[in-house]
DNA sequence: ATGGTCGATGGTCGA
């Protein structure tokens, strides 16, 4: 089984991109995250055309996240358990005896900023999920955009974001939550020591000089992490710019497992 | 020089 997250920044802008991407990589699952597009605006027809199914929850302009999968996607599920807000950030689904979630937390701004506040408790409800979801015995994955690099070693120099979002104590203190209830940060299982990106900010020339960060994750089980073979970053597909080739600023993180 | 680029938009805001 391979599955993989990838922030498309735009599916409207991406959709070719993406569309060659899962033609050539065959993933079992793809999650993606900020598709950008209304509910009904998706683009079923052109991943049904390469064999594909696909759940969608949008919201238009800004969020957006979707499950698409050579399987049969069943027990779609928008949102996340006690949510009270209104956007478009969780789904999940059932997915050839996996449930998977496609995952877009907040940015936080600044620490400062109201929308820190919405980041933290919206990963205290991520952790009401994932304990529910624990008490039943079934293989279990979160795959998103997590906007926290959780350990220094997956920035590119940490003093350069020294009191800002994505590597304060409390956003870590939250994904580290996520180990304890019991799911594993599969890249890290499978690579303890290595620097690697998911994100580069499009300014400055980032990418070109590897200032990122790994703020994409896919964590999972026990049953995955047992049978867990490989966990990859596709750098190349964040390669290009400009209009022709428009790359989005995340790079996908492909996990390879038997179930 | 405290920006730089994208993508939503059709003014600016968000990342």
């Amino acid at each position: 089984m391979k599955v993989a997250t990838w922030n498309v920044n735009s599916l409207k802008a991406r959709i070719n991109r993406v569309v060659d991407w899962l033609s050539l990589n065959q993933v079992d699952i793809l999650l993606i995250q900020e598709t950008k597009l209304k509910q009904d605006a998706f683009y079923s027809d052109r991943f049904a055309d390469i064999g594909y199914n696909s759940a969608h929850f949008g919201q238009g302009q800004w969020n957006g996240v979707a499950v698409i999968s050579r399987h049969e996607i069943t027990d779609v599920k928008f949102g996340l358990q006690g949510e009270t807000y209104d956007e478009a950030r969780a789904i999940s689904a059932l997915v050839g005896g996996l449930r998977v979630f496609s995952l877009y937390i907040p940015n936080g701004r600044s620490l400062d900023n109201d929308h820190y506040r919405y980041k933290l408790e919206f990963l205290d409800r991520l952790a009401d999920e994932v304990r529910a979801q624990m008490a039943i015995d079934e293989p279990f994955l979160l795959g998103g955009d997590f906007n926290v690099a959780p350990s220094p070693v997956d920035v590119y120099d940490e003093s350069a974001f020294e009191g800002m979002t994505h590597v304060s104590l409390d956003e870590r203190r939250r994904i580290a939550a996520l180990s304890e209830l019991g799911l594993s940060d599969l890249y890290r299982a499978t690579n303890p020591d290595e620097t690697v990106f998911t994100w580069w900010d499009y300014r400055n020339g980032a990418f070109h000089k590897n200032q990122g960060m790994r703020i994409d994750l896919l964590l999972g089980n026990q049953p995955i992490l047992k049978s867990l073979s490989s966990v990859v970053v596709d750098r190349d597909e964040r390669k290009g710019s400009g209009k022709e080739e428009r790359p989005s600023d995340h790079a996908p993180l492909i996990a390879t497992f038997e179930l």
